[in-house]
DNA sequence: GGTCGCCTGGTA
DNA sequence: TACCAGGCGACC
């Protein structure tokens, strides 16, 4: 489910769920996480209170009030669910935080691949990050110095989360079919011109993209590029052709998106 | 930079 | 049965 416009709409359903509220406990469901979050650090987080929920690129950050910090990352198909805890576990839940309030949210995820990391007050609990999209200082000229450096394709390059943060590979794809530049362009060689497209197509696409679950449910309708491989571009009807970059599907225009 | 591994499910 | 999948960190 993650890119940002799905994480932010998750957020939201966490914040309305559990902001304010006191853990009774942690519970860790999935033997691959509990791999990586030892017992003793589910145990640690009952009785503290979530005070503050927030989202940087595609991580969720639940600040608690002892200073510590939960991280949780959806990787490709985490999701919340909310309910009680009476109720049974829904299908694929990984882990579920029960509140004192008999609220339950649970994450749920078939593949099993979203992290959940418990930081303290001291240490930093993300990784380095780029601007938000939509943050202001994501320009043309950050864009300019972000790629300076890099060797290979503008695609890879936009997946990477130091340089923007949020950016998945369904829209960075489609924020290039819409700036009309070929994923394969090479990130440093960008003219500001393009740079300057790239950036309101990355707003674009993220701004345009509902809340709600992109896998479901009209998918024609919403992507011009991804998962379109020989399926008529929407701009010039050429055939939308499917490369790999960096091991993941690029889906372009071989005619409208130019190097 | 590119490739692999993590996990499991959905689909051709 | 095989292939593909929205991410990303470790590795070359």
């Amino acid at each position: 489910m993650p890119e940002l416009p799905e994480v932010e709409e998750a957020t939201g359903r966490l914040r309305s769920a559990a902001l304010g509220k006191t853990i009774v406990r942690l519970r860790i469901l999935h033997p691959a996480l509990a791999r990586r979050f030892p017992a003793r650090a589910a145990a640690a987080v009952a009785g503290a209170t979530i005070q503050r929920i927030e989202r940087r690129g595609k991580h969720q950050l639940l600040h608690l009030d002892d200073g510590r910090t939960l991280v949780v990352h959806f990787r490709m198909t985490g999701d919340w669910e909310v309910g009680r805890v009476e109720e049974p576990e829904p299908r694929f839940a990984r882990a579920a935080l029960d509140l004192t309030d008999g609220t339950r949210v649970t994450l749920t995820d078939p593949r099993a691949l979203a992290t959940l990391t418990l930081h303290d007050a001291q240490s930093a609990p993300l990784p380095a990050l780029g601007p938000e999209a939509n943050d202001p200082a994501f320009t043309a000229e950050y864009l300019g110095q972000a790629l300076a450096a890099r060797r290979g394709a503008i695609k890879p390059a936009l997946l990477d989360q130091r340089v923007v943060a949020g950016l998945g590979n369904i829209y960075a794809a489609e924020a290039l079919w819409r700036a009309r530049i070929s994923p394969r362009a090479s990130a440093r060689a960008l003219s500001l011109e393009r740079r300057r497209r790239l950036v309101r197509a990355i707003r674009d696409v993220l701004d345009r993209a509902p809340g709600g679950r992109y896998w479901i449910g009209e998918r024609e309708a919403r992507w011009k590029v991804y998962d379109r491989e020989g399926k008529a571009c929407p701009r010039c009807g050429a055939r939308i052709r499917r490369i790999t970059q960096a091991g993941r599907s690029t889906y372009y225009c071989p005619r409208c998106q130019r190097s």
